[in-house]
DNA sequence: ATTTTGTCTTTTATCTACAATAGACAGAAT
DNA sequence: ATTCTGTCTATTGTAGATAAAAGACAAAAT
């Protein structure tokens, strides 16, 4: 087994919704271009709906013949890349399982439990390893930094450096830059959520996300951006791992989004400031009552 | 060749300048311990000392018969390490070749071209990714980002945040603190430096670093020390790359270190916030200056 | 009672191989 | 004249193999 094939597997998968919409299949770039492969992979994926008989597939004529079932789609677990398998697994481990800090890390055995070869492993290791919760010993194993207070307390005050400064860049973007629409929109589905928080609190981590990156992306600072990874995983994987008192905890820092929102909107700096401040001390707080 | 020995033979290197200044070599772990390796490497380094006849070993006695000539050492070439040696053909490529953003970086050209497998000159690029100056197109090549204007300015911008807070933590901390002896030490070198500024201005990018890494180390924040990394390996390359008025710029540089650290040694806020921000402003010029 | 050595096992760093995927080009179809 | 397809090549992602290096443990030496 070279190479897993998971794109082909998802995007088979995402041709499968296209086709169950339409009677005809467009060009191969074209479909390429949909689903963001190859011509190659496109081709497989031809090939494949034409074995199963879900289309007739003469050149340029890609006819469908029937609806696809779900017993047509590949399993999920079949689609996510390696990569993601090894993250959702390394996280489980230290986060999750009792890991404690200075613990020592294996690659091998780390790759035998998870079912892969010891390159996938090491590669994503060298990835994490500017999350800062990792290091290596060269010639040795790589050591868990931990998931400790300290951690926390040095990623939130790097967090709220960079949010700030992008906050007070944000009310200067002008008039029409697109980042005040999809604000707008964000506004919209937090009072959507908010609406109905009872049934869908949940939705809102990956809200959070998608309002702080904005945020961030207004620095037009790629080391600011890209800190946003480490903050982004840490928040992720901490809402999956710490689930007391979810719905209240959300619907709080919703209100505090709106606020924070709308101070912007202000295009005031003072008040986005503030309100940019209050939001993030929060955010500070809830992270660190969750560290034991 | 699946493993390099540059370990073993670094280490056989630096204990051959060892065992030039006495006449028996101390145990295995001792020495282990001295040259930072382990009791296997040591074990090899002693079996070749004992082969091309440079001592006589048996058990715990390991006498001197001679001393290393020059052709006992391995060349330099051999002792660096893959990853260094990838760096370096890296660099060289992107900031002296004329690499254009935008263009392609192909894993498998750069392996021919260096010399290695494909494994490692991918963990570089991983690793090296980071530094934000290039970007991976999943299932695809890697795009060069460029030594750009923009790059010098995103850079600088959060240097900047970085190195004000970590300065303003430096003047709190308590008498004590080793940081201050060690400033102290960089000051004394700055001053032999500059009096002999003609012969020994080349030192000032290691001093440099060694200064600024200090500062930043203050902050106790990994993320903000971990991005010294960043800034100082573009300074580090640039300086090799971009020697003009090399004398000049340096002496004037160092000259604002000195008033840097007096407003340090000072313990007052407001001295050094103004003394960093004026050394930022002027390194932060100089960089602009040699981007075309 | 430590510390050192001899021996052995485990793990890392690196290379090579190969399937999946991307991408190039010429001829075919509109 | 453009767009699409058939075919072919090149590159990436991943596994597996192997030498170098780390490290464990008991027996030997101080």
């Amino acid at each position: 087994m070279a190479k897993q094939n998971t794109v082909f597997k998802d995007a088979f998968n995402r041709c499968l919704t296209l086709l169950s919409e339409t009677s005809a299949l467009p060009s191969e770039p074209e479909l390429g271009q949909a689903l963001g492969v190859s011509r190659t992979t496109v081709r497989a994926i031809l090939s494949r709906c034409e074995e199963v008989k879900l289309i007739s597939w003469d050149k340029r004529r890609k006819i469908v013949l029937r609806r696809p079932e779900p017993s047509d789609y590949f399993p999920t677990e079949e689609t996510d890349s390696l990569a993601e398998r090894i993250e959702r697994s390394f996280m489980r481990r230290i986060l999750a399982g009792g890991a404690e800090p200075g613990m020592q890390i294996n690659e091998l055995e780390l790759a035998r439990e998870i079912g892969t070869g010891t390159t996938s492993v090491r590669e994503f290791l060298i990835r994490f390893s500017r999350f800062g919760l990792i290091e290596k010993r060269p010639n040795s194993h790589w050591v868990l930094k931990g998931f400790t207070r300290e951690f926390a307390l040095e990623l939130t005050e790097v967090r709220e450096m960079f949010e700030l400064r992008s906050a007070a860049r944000f009310v200067t973007l002008p008039e029409n830059d697109p980042a005040w629409a999809e604000l707008k929109q964000i506004e919209a589905v937090h009072r959507e959520i908010l609406a109905d928080i009872d049934n869908r609190y949940r939705e809102f981590s990956e809200l959070d996300e998608r309002f702080h990156l904005l945020v961030h992306k207004s620095s037009s600072n790629r080391f600011i951006v890209d800190f946003y990874d480490v903050i982004a995983i840490v928040f992720h994987y901490h809402y999956q791992w710490n689930k007391a008192n979810a719905r209240e905890r959300n619907a709080r820092a919703m209100e505090e989004h709106l606020a924070y929102i709308a101070a912007l909107q202000s295009r005031d700096p003072k008040q986005a400031e503030q309100a940019c401040r209050r939001h993030l001390k929060s955010a500070r707080e809830t992270l660190l009552q969750s560290i034991p």
